[in-house]
DNA sequence: ATTATTTGGTAGTAATACTACATAAAATAG
DNA sequence: CTATTTTATGTAGTATTACTACCAAATAAT
């Protein structure tokens, strides 16, 4: 039932950065409602066309035109799909970050960027191929997690997450361990690594070292970058490329959240598979928590 | 009837939430477009008024008397902010795992959970206290995260962000070597601890180990609890309560992002001060890169 | 320079959301 | 248990609102 819904929010990005992306190909008139919409979101989203016009200094249709130009069938749809970006926080464009930025400014844009570029990593994402790395990962006889610096971080976290029904599993972030761990790996174990640029050689080398072993081999990166021809499936976590600022940041956290659903996937399968489904997700959940007594007040 | 308490608690919340509680207290026509709503708040969105009403089976005004009883002024305003909600994704109450989801379900349920729970801790975050402690640490001598388990990740990912300008910086993630840190700490250094629960005992020894030394205390957790009680500045991060199952992901995540924040704002601070801001913002963010050949095909 | 073609505005139309009123149902009092 | 008030729901009407067909101006091409 849900799959229309799903591809019905999806492909519909985030209205903001078609309208940026478009200006250039709009007529003159048509410009001045962009740049109006770009300016101040809020006050086009809660005005009526007639206002909308006034403010854009233009007619009502010119509006309209411009609607159905970015890709809309009228007004109510743009205001209805606005509405939606606007949820995610204010545009890219409005995000950088100054030094007369406010505290609760900086909270405002950094979790808005946040949020839109989870959106946009999820509606990037390529299911199909996460579909194939749950699969490797529920049948794997051990798994290892590989990453440096930040995404060492999601490796380590990974491994902190699948205590998987017994299946034992690892996370290195020293190198020289690294190579050793994937050489030892071999037929039904699976790798999974970590590497925003992709371009990582050690991480390269380590695909390299399981697979030759006989290990199945799982990349996750922000990028097409080289360490995925290496990979046996490749998950690309795409997020706003837009500034140098963001990036790692997000990054991590998209990685992350993918990290959560093959997690979650995988108990799901596995749980189906043995039967004793509450039991063992209950306890998979003990061990991410941080134990201490209840109230010690 | 209590609307005005049902947006007393939650201002400007997630609409679907809103709606959810508000259930019991409307009257029974308004009940089956709520139920309408909650059942497939997509359909709504892209219906006219006279078709919301037909498909809850009451009259058009009914509609309208619900939409101001929750809080909004009219249909359109229901409609502008019911689009605003489901940017983040479906409800809490629809996004429960079950092993029948497919891959693309389940990747839509937990971004979406996970969005909307960053909208909520957004939406709860005490800029206040956040700005208390973004001032302490642009002041620091010296900084040390801590953190055990999920939050010994967050505690390693602060450390990873944060080699501020020469300002020295650790985390240690085993307990007798954080108390050891601790007891070490004094006048002018900084601690930041990060507990999910709030009544790790381990942590809150570290608390008050290192305000004995003279140190000052920063408190991270997801919720009020015993150790913000032993802390100079506490910072709550609220994530949805809803479920057992998504906690821990959510409320690592959501520190994760306030972490971001707290070394941005830290970051620009010490810039302004110091005033190469461009040369020293480039210098932090190339420290968070992984290193690699650009090309290596 | 004159004709096409593109771009912008005017006026009209159909729909939409909202309001005032009236009736039906429920609750309370006599 | 009826009568009366109070509450809840629907009907009909109105004012807005979005959209369309058409025309005029400007721009580009021949």
């Amino acid at each position: 039932m849900a799959y229309e819904d799903i591809m019905a929010r999806a492909p519909g990005q985030n209205i903001l950065e078609i309208v940026r992306q478009a200006l250039p190909n709009l007529r003159k008139s048509e410009r001045k409602v962009a740049n109006r919409v770009l300016e101040d979101p809020d006050r086009i989203l809660n005005a009526a066309l007639a206002e909308a016009a006034a403010l854009s200094e233009v007619s009502e249709p010119t509006v309209i035109r411009f609607c159905v130009a970015i890709g809309c069938t009228g007004f109510q749809e743009f205001k209805l799909r606005l509405a939606r970006s606007l949820a995610l926080g204010t545009t890219a464009t409005h995000s950088v970050l100054t030094k007369e930025d406010t505290t609760a400014e900086l909270v405002e844009k950094i979790f808005g960027y946040t949020m839109t570029s989870l959106d946009w990593a999820r509606s990037h994402l390529d299911t199909e191929a996460l579909g194939r790395a749950i699969a490797l990962l529920s049948e794997a006889r051990s798994i290892e997690f590989f990453g440096l610096g930040a995404s060492g971080i999601v490796a380590l976290d990974a491994q902190q997450k699948f205590p998987l029904f017994g299946v034992p599993c690892g996370a290195q972030s020293d190198t020289h361990q690294q190579l050793m761990t994937a050489s030892m790996m071999q037929a039904g174990d699976v790798a999974v690594i970590f590497s925003n640029t992709g371009h990582t050689i050690a991480m390269i080398e380590v695909a390299e070292v399981a697979r030759n072993g006989g290990a199945k081999v799982i990349g996750v990166s922000g990028a097409s970058a080289p360490l995925l021809d290496h990979c046996d499936v490749a998950i690309l976590v795409e997020t706003l490329d837009n500034t140098d600022i963001y990036t790692p940041t997000i990054s991590r956290i998209a990685a992350l959240v993918v990290v959560d659903i093959l997690c979650s996937a995988v108990g799901l399968r596995r749980d189906a598979e043995h039967g004793h489904r509450f039991e063992n997700m209950k306890q998979l959940l003990r061990n991410q928590r941080i134990y201490g007594p209840k109230k010690p007040v």
